[in-house]
DNA sequence: GTGAAAGCGCTAACAC
DNA sequence: GTGTTAGCGCTTTCAC
């Protein structure tokens, strides 16, 4: 179990090559201003294949200055597979770089981010949500010397998504919104965005501001606020996502009524069971996996010093019956 | 973006205290063998809190020759609440012995877990499913001195979880069982191991073996399939998860016709919309924070040298209205 | 073109 | 009790 398998070092590489160590490392890294002879460097090129070798990791680290682990900050949300693919799209980014993504879930009583952090040594921290200066300042004192939010939860990004959710239903000709905010409470910061551009698409079109109601995924709390939704004649909701959606669909159906008819619904995420759902569900989706390519790119760009592109995105309705 | 930013090094933090650095590692460390004063400590701790100091996590490893990184590979499927608490606790868990964790999603075109396991320096590597021995020996040759599955999808859990919802249904009466098996080619593996436990229990009944048909994620897939059974005279499914069951549920509505009473549907995990079908679906449900707090104890052991208590299990049926 | 040598920040014998 | 010292495995400057 705690056996000390001896591990193959450079040296043992520089040793079966017939060359030093110094020279190894020119050849593993390849350094640009010392060239190596073909020959010498397939030479110890074969050699390491042949022994298995990897450098280790934090011997390289420490003599480098620099590590190779970047550190991806997920909130404790499910994972669906939209982030799914989005860490997938990342991790392959940044492999293409020599780097490597490890991820931590940002959890109550886990350890924290700069903790982590420094116990990997990561060299750049990402985060699903923007960090705030004081988390900036301890991660960079944990060792972080890049640090970005992912941008996909980003104020812009967000209430584009609660925007195209309103505008879709008033497109339908309905003017009187409502909004089904999430009763967990590490979703609600995300909420509070999407629901800021529910408002202004209500405001610009001259509306009233939405009805909001937080809806827990239970039957009976769903009905509570559909009964609400219609006593003050509100005839279509923007849920804040697929799950709470279909929590309202279902709300909807305890009255004995039905979407679209009685009150449309629409969700945000596209979720395996969005289609599946009674009626299935309208809903709205976005690519992370495109996403996830564009951040890879921007922590390329911020690794090498580069200015960073900001982020863009394009989230779609995926029209269905539900409303 | 690249500024070197100095770290406070041990050094710093043994001049602020007028110690060596040999006594601050030592102090930091509690060493039991060197008593020192406790006034002597204090000064240190100190020195090291004002300081904010951070033992170089790279140094630390490569001087005592094992790192506190604990890598924990989790599949490439939907994370929901239940992983996301086994990690949680797992964290938790590993964090109270000064060990940290960190995932990596296994997906097709990331790094490899062997990998990943060499650039974090990782001591520990924990699978959700087991490893194959090659796995073993790569992620050993990599530097992990413990390796060792979750044991959460190993066989006898699994097949439990199969044989519960069989004998769910058997003792509700049903004499012909169906088994809708995931469309989702990563999910295979762990759906083969519930299937024998469906088998098994059919078998034990004096049953028939179950009809299992392929069911994707899409209403008319599930249609067809629910055409299917009814053709052979099926009268309750054990969906692989609760995705899945909904599924079917849905397939049954589109023929119009009603669960329990035309099919008896049980799913797998409790997922939050689960309750929100139509009908509220029956499922099985397991506490993988318990599973996850077992685990840390057998990490801890396998860490420790200690021989590793074998990992139970108990799943529990939510009895909802669609069985 | 290749190698010798000096660290990176830390731990752990071993001396005092 | 505390400090001195010798590495851990690697990178990198500088000399050959």
């Amino acid at each position: 179990m705690t056996d000390p398998v001896k591990r193959t070092t450079s040296q043992d590489v520089a040793q079966a090559a017939g060359v030093s160590r110094t020279t190894v490392s020119f050849v593993l890294n390849n350094r640009p201003n010392h060239a190596i002879p073909e020959e010498t460097r397939q030479r110890i090129l074969d050699a390491a294949r042949r022994l298995d070798y990897r450098p280790h990791a934090s011997a390289r680290s420490l003599a480098a200055g620099r590590s190779a682990v970047v550190l991806l900050s997920l909130p404790d949300v499910p994972i669906g597979a939209g982030i799914s693919r989005f860490v997938e799209e990342l991790a392959t980014a940044l492999a293409r770089d020599g780097l490597t993504l490890v991820l931590h879930l940002a959890g109550a009583h886990g350890r924290s981010l700069p903790d982590v952090c420094a116990a990997v040594d990561a060299w750049a921290v990402i985060g699903f949500e923007s960090f705030d200066a004081d988390t900036v300042q301890a991660l960079k004192r944990a060792g972080a010397r890049v640090v970005l939010p992912a941008h996909v939860h980003e104020s812009p990004a967000m209430q584009l998504i609660g925007r195209l959710q309103a505008r879709h239903l008033i497109d339908r000709g309905h003017r009187r919104i409502g909004y089904a905010f999430p009763a967990h409470r590490n979703l609600r910061p995300m909420a509070e965005e999407r629901l800021q551009g529910v408002a202004g698409a209500c405001r610009e079109a001259g509306l009233e501001p939405p009805v909001v109601l937080t809806t827990d995924l239970e039957i009976p709390g769903a009905a509570a606020a559909v009964a609400q939704w219609k006593a003050r004649s509100v005839t279509g909701v923007c849920a804040f996502n697929d799950e709470t959606a279909i929590a309202v669909l279902a709300g909807i159906r305890e009255h004995g009524l039905t979407a679209p008819g009685d009150l449309a619904v629409i969700g945000v995420d596209d979720i395996p069971t969005a289609r599946l759902a009674a009626p299935p569900l309208t809903t709205v989706y976005f690519d992370l996996q495109e996403v996830g390519r564009r951040r890879a790119d921007a922590i390329l760009d911020a690794m090498a010093g580069r200015a960073v592109a900001p982020s863009t995105f394009d989230p779609l309705i995926v029209e269905r019956s539900s409303t």
